[in-house]
RNA sequence: GGCCCGUUGGUCAAACGGCUAAGACACGGCCCUUUCACGGCUGAGAUAAGGGUUCGAUUCCCUUACGGGUCACCA
């Protein structure tokens, strides 16, 4: 059984970034029937923001990313909270130390410090792990703080990652890392091995940010003899001038996208292609839902090189998307923009919503399509002049004033009676049907682009309206 | 600086030694005798550089260049 976890610390809000590596935390587990678990690392009281979880409650919630354990969901292996979870970090941490594979060191910052400034030294110094046991234990018993060190063996440490392969490095790189702070609390490296295995996570996956830092886990579960699980590392998500998408550098937040109008199928949609990509039947697909991700993401079509956030691309992935909602859930969402757009009585709100579906990328869009019903907006008279349509004002004038006369007298006014109407008017006044079209529709509308054609404008407008606005139309060519 | 990773068109990316190096976004053109949009067709545009290995390299190896990551009592 696949158990994967998400596990951010509670810092502020989620980026595309964040989101995408819950994404396929989320995808690795349900594509084998397996547990996403979200786990929440705040061992850093310094940095905790109020209210950040429940932005990331919300950000889960609203794309989708539902959780099968975690905070308020409970599970066979909570707490789900970290700080809530303190007391077990501990334990192992005095294993180790009793195994001669940890020691405790009660050196203070300001040694740590001149160390560094006046030797050079970047690693620590190993002064503690020389201390005698009854060294150690007269320290402890008057109270001197301490953190307890990871004593770090010589050698080589390797892994093989899922997506960059095998990685391996010289343990000399490697200081004797810090597991219990001197509060008393895990450092994170730590806590993140002791929890996923409490966990029983099978699948760790992070930015590659951590690639290098994953020798030193690999160590911690080599000397507490744990199963080690399969290593995720996603490659980086940069923005266009090639830096790191972050918070620090002002990445968008999740809610915000949300909220000025993307889709959540649209923003998962787009996460999952920033560095993987579909393959077999559906390599040439890109508009996937989470549940067809859920069938077909692997995770050894994950990319290895950073990928860069395209807001252009999912614009497009947002159209698609409202392309793709059926006609009810499009027309559900776009009523109220439609309302505050168009306030005459008796226009059809669904055929509004039917025309408009699939020529916005955001749904908001839609009011500005149809905002020349209400009232038609003042327009240039070159607006009648196309080359293509052979239209000029003296044309339109000719246009307007044949069908002005054709239109008062039908008595069918749907789109297909109009349609027939206009043939006969332009044959009669040897006119091209394109001529006739042209001059009515920008007469209707009084803008350059409809989301429909001339006659639907004036089905929609209503016989008594058309008519008028056919008079205006005539009246500015007069002028 | 040490270590680790990466480098295919402007962007996302396919091709896991073998035809003229896919496709998508964006961009240009054409068509759809109702614009724009939708849709269809089409155009331009790429394997960072140099060495090897091989009958044959985007693919394997080395070097260089460039980019990124990482070296905390932060996560």
């Amino acid at each position: 059984m696949i158990r994967s976890r998400f596990a951010p610390s509670p810092t502020g809000y989620m980026t595309i970034g964040n989101l995408r590596s819950a994404l396929y935390e989320y995808l690795i587990a349900k594509k084998d029937g397996g547990v996403f678990i979200l786990r929440l690392e705040d061992t850093d009281q310094a940095r905790y923001v109020e209210g950040a979880a429940q932005v990331i409650y919300d950000t889960l919630h609203r794309t989708g990313l539902h959780f099968d354990e975690g905070p308020n969901t409970g599970g066979n292996y909570g707490p789900y909270i970290q700080s809530q979870r303190k007391d077990s970090y501990m334990p192992p941490a005095r294993k180790l130390v009793e195994e001669g594979k940890a020691y405790y060191c009660f050196c203070e910052k300001e040694r740590l410090d001149t160390l560094a400034d006046e030797r050079g030294l970047k690693k620590y110094d190993r002064f503690c792990h020389k201390l005698s046991k009854d060294e150690v234990q007269a320290k402890l018993n008057s109270g001197v703080p301490y953190v307890i060190r990871q004593f770090i063996p010589d050698g080589r440490t390797a892994f093989t990652d899922r997506v960059y392969g095998e990685i391996s490095i010289d343990n000399g790189e490697l200081e004797d890392q810090i597991l219990i702070k001197s509060d008393g609390m895990p450092t994170y490296n730590f806590a993140n091995v002791v929890d996923d295995n409490a966990m029983a996570i099978t699948h760790v996956v992070r930015g590659s940010e951590y690639l290098t830092s994953t020798p030193k886990y690999v160590l911690l579960y080599d000397a507490l003899g744990w199963d080690k699980p399969v290593f995720v590392h996603l490659p980086l998500l940069q923005n266009a001038d090639g830096t790191k998408i972050s918070k620090r550098h002002g990445a968008a937040s999740i809610l915000e996208m949300l909220d000025e109008g993307y889709l959540p199928q649209a923003v998962i949609n787009y996460a999952a292609l920033l560095g993987w990509s579909p393959s077999g039947e559906y390599a040439e697909r890109e508009i996937f839902t989470l549940d067809e991700l859920e069938k077909i993401f692997d995770t050894s079509h994950i990319s290895k090189s950073p990928s860069t956030f395209d807001p252009k691309k999912m614009t497009w992935v947002n159209a698609e998307h409202i392309k793709a909602l059926p006609l009810d859930v499009y027309a559900e969402m776009a009523l109220p923009y439609l309302q505050t757009a168009v306030k005459t009585a008796g226009i059809d709100m669904k055929e509004l919503a039917r025309i408009t579906r699939s020529r916005v990328s955001f749904v908001k869009e839609c009011a500005e399509l149809v905002d020349f019903i209400d009232t038609l907006p003042s327009y240039e008279i070159d607006l009648y002049t196309h080359k293509k349509m052979k239209t000029d004002p003296a044309v339109a004038l000719q246009a307007l004033r044949a069908v002005q006369e054709t239109f008062a007298g039908v008595t069918e006014w749907t789109g297909e009676g109009l349609q027939s109407v206009i043939a006969q008017t332009a044959e009669s006044a040897g006119l091209a049907k394109g001529q006739i079209l042209w001059t009515v529709r920008t007469a209707l509308s009084g803008k350059p682009t409809t989301p429909c054609g001339a006659t639907e404008i004036a089905v929609l407008l209503g016989k008594e309206e058309t008519l008028r606005r056919l008079q205006k139309g005539i009246e500015l060519l007069h002028a």
